[in-house]
DNA sequence: AATTCATTTCGATAATTATCGAATTAGATA
DNA sequence: TATCTAATTCGATAATTATCGAAATGAATT
């Protein structure tokens, strides 16, 4: 579904062919007209002109001798439909892994035995480790400091550090003046 | 300003790039994310980027270790809306000699005087060449079949040929059964 | 000031494709 | 049927460009 918007563009990234377009748009032309008018030879235009069609942009009707092509204008009404609709573009990223950064990094981080090698200075990737961290806590859960610091033991001794983070990124919120913690919904 | 839109949809006329416009729509990225999310080179992104940066879809803003690039949402409903429009695509055309195809034929079928070596037989060929013929024509004046046939004698022997398909062709007028002759407005 | 890190730039390579001439196909005319 | 004509297909070439490693840049932390 994303290769047909690619090749849909890539039929109209195209000087040549975007004449073409605008010249259709006007009337239908046989396909050595479009040639006399573009200077190109026929076998050229015939090439464009199979593109443009290929993502229904033009069609043709053979006339006696000729072969006129003409705008599609239906389906380019439909495309400028979908694409002011912008649900496309963000289905355009559908099959990505949104999570292969995240993970990229925590595999950076981790030793075998789950804890971390340091605390990630970048901030991009603190915030990658500390997705990671926060899972060990269950949503909706409260936990007191105590059972905070016990669960990020696990991860590195600057429990303090992890804490502190957890909870300057959102990730984790605290009641009040000491009151208990517990995992923000994300 | 036809090379603005070639390189508009030359933007967007690959598949990854779609997919950096795609994951940019839900929320900026740094450079180095997005090479993780596609699984590309830091080196690849950032030419990518710069590509959809110099058509106005996104923008960069350094943010301490980072450059985090933005969807530029104005821009893009704004291209959407006038690219896909028939009016544009017309204007695509604009520097088109649309003549180019009639001096073309009319050419191949003229003798040195201005005499036709033959009236073509090719449907779009003829009507280059009538196209041609009936400018020796004033508008709006009227001429008798005598005096139709004495022009036409410049261009053909067959006057009675070219008489019929003049008016076959829509390019001249007849009064009724036997009246006037006159050069149709184009 | 030195170092670290993300990004960009540069150079090279591989893949894509616009263009054209030659050969082929398909339609229409005589 | 034989012959034209327009269009398409094929093969080759030149130009464009996606991709990556290496080097350079620039900002930020120590």
């Amino acid at each position: 579904m994303n290769e047909e918007w690619v090749s849909f563009y890539k039929a109209l990234a195209d000087a040549n062919r975007l004449k073409i377009v605008g010249l259709l748009a006007q009337k239908p032309y046989s396909v050595e007209q479009l040639a006399a008018l573009l200077d190109l030879k026929p076998a050229t235009i015939s090439h464009h002109l199979a593109r443009l069609a290929e993502v229904g942009l033009v069609s043709a009707k053979t006339e006696s001798y000729y072969n006129v092509y003409r705008l599609e204008e239906k389906a380019l009404e439909e495309r400028t439909r979908r694409l002011l609709s912008r649900e496309d573009f963000q289905s355009a990223a559908a099959d990505v892994d949104v999570d292969a950064y995240d993970r990229k990094v925590v595999a950076d981080y981790k030793r075998r035995d789950g804890s971390l090698k340091t605390i990630p200075a970048q901030r991009k990737k603190l915030e990658a480790v500390l997705r990671h961290v926060v899972k060990a806590f269950e949503p909706g859960k409260r936990y007191s400091e105590k059972q905070v610091n016990k669960i990020l033991e696990r991860f590195h001794e600057d429990t303090a550090s992890l804490r502190r983070e957890l909870v300057g990124y959102g990730l984790m919120k605290r009641e009040g003046g000491g009151g208990d913690y517990w995992r923000v919904e994300s």
